[in-house]
DNA sequence: TTGAAAGCGGTACCAA
DNA sequence: TTGGTACCGCTTTCAA
């Protein structure tokens, strides 16, 4: 069917190690044999076969990359990122989408980690332990979460969210709700975390909602759950929610900001373009990829051993969605 | 590194060849040898290694999908369903994203083509010429466009388009704006095509715009255009253009519906919940992503040979962003 | 600089 | 039912 080294060797009149270096090293031939080596390739449409050459040299050239969504336009802008980088460095890219099953996620990891150099791991809810096991058995790292002795590129929101209450406080808020995503979902919990800090310093009631599936549908869902609350603004987990929670206070008339604040986190295309435009914790997605797949490759191609841990930093993108508290209400008139 | 099936066998006392068997054809071994060798198998962690079956198979159960953007919303909901699909029936899937870039599209197609059974396209600007060249290569099936010879399953808008032009014209409509997608590219075309079609049996005026790469940011700016043209109403080529026009509109204080009303394709999640809601022309995105899988797999896994043209239906989904035309005006005063 | 030959880790046909 | 063996197509010493 394909053309083989052997066809090519033949033609060419040389010995299929010699077509073989033509294409690995061809500094190792003489210019005129390889150029009568290259003739017969073209003329016969050669190309090295990847999974002979895979299994002769024990590396695929082929990364995994996990993804707990990839309708998720944040995940998405990630993995577009991701795949382009390692392409330019001629690796291909697993695509494994787990729709936000953590179970799914360790599975298809192993499964993943034996036809791959590289694991690319977007997967916040897997627990530590499993993560551990399968970066045991081939080289990963971890995008957007942090575990010890693991390489990983993270984008914490600390920054971006201590800006986000600050912004709030200052409107006049003393009221918040934060949405939280996924259950036992690293960023959910950092994110999490950081805003209970900042509320606490700066003396804000804080009411929370979830842990949730971090998605549109659950965010609408919150709505009525913070409304019910009485908080004068809300942050949510990711923008996808916050538009959720957008979408249905827009349904039953509640008007953001005058009513209520809102606040998303990734600062997606589409949260800077709802009405009202979404105020946002803007993380760089795509350097969030970019810099985990060279992390990778620097441990597969040049053979690095450190466990890295690389950090990006957010901030606040201040629109619309936010605005001055409703009264004043420095506490409840009772 | 990593136990081979020799390993297994030594530890099982038994040949390579029946370990292979017991994890290719298990029925055709004893029970209890099967079990030994599973055991032995276990102990060791070993599991058959995928470069090496492909290389002797001749198949690597390894889908390629290319698609022009991974990042619209569109795209990735069926790239998710293609991939949820293909690994219920054990395939792996390449992700190829060519950032609409119809010349890296053939690149990428043919470097793919050597290392997976079996190409999903999602390519509706690559030629067709090109595209054959490609499929005669490697079994592929071709999405949302219609090559000859070539599989292909397609969601042709015409039907909802003719709802969506009838529906304008009920609402009062006699001038409307069609804001293409990317020159060349067959969805593009096809409805152009279908809405020039309807226009002219209904006596309407048309203005088109375009063609552009299907974003957002390319709708924003057709905006100003069709504002210009004093057209009452624009079909744009897809959700994310039509949420750029939205989006820029808005930014001029025009408002959706009452000054102009306004149609997307692909009813994507955010254009349900864009403010006001989108009227748009569903298409079943992931019965599209599946069932694209479902017929190369029959052509790969069961031999299938005759090429299949498969069509989904289209509608018409109305929402806030379509109302009356702001005049009667059934023809100018002059 | 080039060729011969031994793998890489399986599969599958043929015999036993 | 099991084992022996010849590949699959390329890489990589080792010699020439």
């Amino acid at each position: 069917m394909t053309a083989s080294a052997e066809d090519v060797a033949a033609d060419a009149g040389v010995s299929p190690s010699t077509v073989s270096r033509c294409f690995a090293s061809p500094g190792q031939v003489r210019p005129e044999t390889r150029e009568r080596v290259l003739a017969a390739a073209a003329r016969l449409g050669y190309t090295p076969s990847r999974v002979a050459r895979s299994l002769a040299v024990g590396r695929t050239r082929t990364l995994g990359l996990i993804v707990p969504d990839i309708a998720n336009p944040g995940f998405a802008v990630v993995a577009k990122a991701m795949q382009a980088r390692a392409r330019r460095k001629d690796y291909a890219v697993f695509l494994a989408d787990t729709d936000e099953h953590p179970d799914d996620e360790y599975e298809l990891a192993l499964t993943l980690a034996r036809q791959v150099d590289g694991l690319l791991l977007v997967a916040p809810r897997m627990d530590t332990e499993r993560l551990g096991e399968v970066v045991r058995r081939v080289p990963g790292v971890v995008v957007n979460r942090r575990v010890p002795g693991v390489s990983s590129v993270a984008a914490p929101t600390d920054d971006g969210l201590r800006q986000a209450v600050a912004h709030l406080h200052a409107l006049g808020h003393r009221h918040l709700a934060l949405v939280l995503g996924a259950r036992h979902s690293w960023s959910s919990e950092r994110r999490g975390h950081a805003v209970r800090e900042i509320c606490e310093q700066l003396e804000l009631k804080l009411t929370e909602f979830g842990p949730h599936e971090p998605k549109f549908h659950t965010g609408a869902q919150m709505a009525d759950l913070v409304l019910a609350s009485g908080a004068g603004a809300v942050v949510a987990h990711n923008d996808l929610m916050a538009l959720g929670v957008l979408s249905r206070l827009s349904e039953r008339g509640v008007r953001v900001p005058d009513d209520i604040s809102l606040v998303g986190v990734d600062d997606i295309l589409l949260a800077a373009t709802s009405t009202p435009a979404l105020t946002s914790v803007r993380l760089p997605l795509d350097a969030l990829g970019e810099r985990a797949v060279d992390l990778l490759l620097r441990r597969l191609d040049d053979g690095a051993e450190e466990c890295q841990e690389l950090t990006l930093d957010s901030e606040l993108i201040v629109r619309r969605s936010t605005g001055p508290a409703p009264r004043p209400s420095t506490g409840p008139v009772s």
